[in-house]
DNA sequence: ACCAATTATGAACATCGTTCAAGATAAATA
DNA sequence: TATTTATCTTGAACGATGTTCATAATTGGT
């Protein structure tokens, strides 16, 4: 996988040019990475990340249009970072309702882990700017997807559609409570205060569901 | 209310000074409050503000300490504006359900009709930065307190602390859903569609809540 | 060794929010 | 009313920001 050819650089290149950049590129997205796990996306300064990679400002839009598109591209290592994390929650799990808590508990702790990772997520291009790219929501589709197991269970009269988009809307009802949690907008704003809520929610909407679905029969 | 004598001056100022102050003040949170609707809070700039306002930039800072405070302060309103739709939205509903429903679709509304104001309350200081002032607190709280009705109803078990607490989790997950619905990065975007899932999530935290009750009989 | 094409550089640019010396203004005083 | 003094208002200047582009350095072929 090659960044900077794959994505920004299609006309012709000097083979050696081609590999200083590759190599460039992935030292900025990890420098970046970094920077945003530690001091938040709103601190990442385009001269503080070149003089920390060794290279003149100048080289960073040689392999990245602006600095947004470095942003969403650690942003796309975040996502795979919460999949691995979601997917690693349910293992050994039985129970749908076990399984959902264990998923809501595991993002709610990767947001507490790494609020700056998690919240370039959303912090950014919220409203009508640049469309996401694609692979974007692949990832994001991906994610979720760790949701529509339990859902299946709590619900096997849904057909694929409807599972897949009621997974999002469970995702963004657990994303609401950690993120009007920690950002002291709403509840007390400890991790402890905001776990015990999530878990609540979960309960309520997995038992809601299972209510629904015995209505069914 | 005199916002300027109230909140940051307050040392011997001469007369005419502070009537004109306030009256300034008044003009900006107008201005500002349009601007904010219109276009967003990203677009809020002190040299067009001031020039709109007819006043010199510098003059911006002898009413306001900062750009913040001053988009804190049309936050304020705001708050206000959702308070009062969400009051209107539950008059006339009788049975808890419905309640909850039309809490949920006034908030989605809301911010369907005022992105601009709507994103501008929660898209600004996520991060640990200055603490919100109390009174912002107090004005969430009278928003929240809406939800509290219904939630009496469903789980008239509960004492008032976990009352309030859980209608904070409630709106969060309402919340989570319009914020990632709106921003696209869940849901397929459309107000239709973002209106069905919050629906969708409200009957079933309602039925999971109701369940839970029945089950303490 | 030379040259032409390509690539890297970092000062310069446009734009922010914010400040503060200096001019304008209003109250106090003679 | 004229003068003084305290206060207020102004907008150019400051410091930072992301981004660009003329210029210098470098590379690969002849």
């Amino acid at each position: 996988m090659n960044i900077v050819q794959d994505k920004y650089e299609q006309r012709s290149q000097r083979p050696a040019t081609l590999a200083r950049k590759t190599e460039l590129a992935a030292r900025l997205i990890d420098l970046a990475d970094a920077a945003i796990d530690a001091a938040g996306v709103q601190e990442l300064r385009a001269r503080a990340l070149a003089e920390a990679a060794g290279c003149s400002v100048g080289a960073i839009y040689s392999v990245f249009p602006d600095l947004d598109e470095l942003i969403l591209t650690v942003n796309g290592r975040t996502l795979d970072r919460i999949d691995a994390a979601l997917a690693a929650a349910v293992l050994g799990c039985t129970t749908p309702m076990q399984q959902m808590e264990r998923l809501a508990s595991a993002y709610l702790n990767y947001a507490v882990d790494h609020r700056g990772h998690w919240s370039a997520l959303f912090q950014h291009r919220m409203i009508g700017e640049r469309p996401l790219p694609g692979w974007y929501a692949t990832r994001l589709d991906l994610a979720f997807r760790h949701i529509e197991g339990p859902l299946q269970v709590l619900r096997p009269d849904l057909d694929e559609a409807s599972r897949v988009q009621l997974a999002r809307t469970v995702f963004s009802a657990v994303h609401g409570v950690v993120e009007l949690g920690l950002s002291g907008k709403a509840l007390s704003g400890t991790p402890e205060t905001i776990g015990d809520q999530v878990q609540i929610l979960v309960s309520a909407i997995a038992h809601g569901l299972a209510w629904k679905n015995r209505e069914l029969k």
